[in-house]
DNA sequence: GTGGTCTAGACCACT
DNA sequence: GTGGTCTAGACCACG
């Protein structure tokens, strides 16, 4: 799976790095029991800090994606991907709530958003990328 | 109108504040040409520095959603709100992808999203707040 | 002669006045012993506030470029315009600097930038507004 | 590179620092790529607060001359300069116009001003200070 | 009284 | 060690 951070965004590191992630499980690219990368071996792949990765991997074991062995290294969780828990509501909530302000605000009417967000939705699912 | 901060939030201040304004104009409780609360009384109201409410002035400003005169306030821009430019629908996809992933990865179906996106939506244009 | 102000301009009023008279005067709208409107009608014309024009006026006539009288007004100097002064080619040197720096930065060529400066320099002789 | 402000002059610190930055990018002594003092040890360099620097250096981000990477520094934008936009134009006649205006008043002809322009060209391009 | 600017000093997230 | 954020308190220009 090929990872593309941007280093100006404002987003950190380990930020892009979940979200390529979970991105590349959405899309069935990376499919759970599936082995990821070690920490190291990512780390120097992709130029950045030992503990940059660490924290993306071990946010991603709290919230249930992948799980950690000690010496076994990194797998997309096997026993399948966290659901839809209340706390996850909220959040997502919280995070939608002000985008979906933003669009009204510049007059995008409601279906338009929905087609938005539906185009994305097919687009992750089919692996398609933001550049493509 | 009421703002409302959660100071445990990891998001900055100034941008809780953003949100809520931009919220407020989108549901029609502040209405262009409206005036908003000075500088100096907003941050003695809610309890911050005034510097967190002019960077939070700033920024919506430079984004179009309010103007500031020099020496007579604040004011909801009274020319309307800014439009769908490129770079606000390529801001708009980059936050909105890493959602939809999550969600495709937590098993929300499409429909499901769509439905929660449209309450949203329908929530934040008739005024219904977070908590209610 | 019409003024026109941008209330929402990061110039202050007076400035801006300053700058319509003199563009008044260079392009001949406004001749040497032509009167100026009062203090008083000139403020309530364009609904600002006395003190503001009467800045405006006062550092005008510190220039050279008009005369105020006591009793009789306010009049676009009959003596001329004043002239090029040590003081005056530093200041300019000092506003133009930045600005064409600026131009190099952002690939303007010389002759481009000439251009712009010429094809302003006729617009004003002949009294074409911003707008037209 | 010598940064030099003037501490009497109406111009805002983080303004001329801005332009100090633009002229040096201008002049090449600036490249795309090159870093740039940290906030912290340019502020304590020239003797003035980090947040003066930090205004000036977020403004120029904004406005796309540099790059500020978050944990890295600052760095002039490796992408090249911003180009010759809309925005850029319309500011440029608003500043432009006034000067000119006056230079009109005071009998400044056509060629001898486009002559002052060339020669301030001229000086930034090849690095002439003010002072030189 | 308004926003604009600047200072001084602090804590935090990120790498 | 970097920039990001926030606070507290001050002075100034403007109208």
């Amino acid at each position: 799976m090929i990872i593309r951070l941007d280093m100006q965004s404002d987003l950190p590191i380990y930020t892009q790095l979940m979200n390529q992630i979970i991105e590349g499980i959405a899309s069935g690219e990376l499919k759970p029991g599936e082995d990821l990368p070690s920490v190291r071996s990512l780390a120097s792949d992709i130029g950045v800090n030992l503990h940059t990765i660490n924290k993306a991997y071990t946010l991603l074991k709290q919230e249930g994606f992948i799980q950690i062995h000690r010496q076994k290294g990194v797998v997309v969780n096997p026993e399948g991907m966290p659901g839809i828990t209340p706390e996850y509501e909220q959040k997502q909530a919280e995070q939608l709530r002000p985008m979906i302000a933003e669009a009204i605000c510049r007059s995008v009417d409601k279906e338009h958003l929905l087609q938005i967000v539906e185009s994305l939705y097919d687009d992750i699912l089919h692996g398609e990328k933001e550049n493509a």
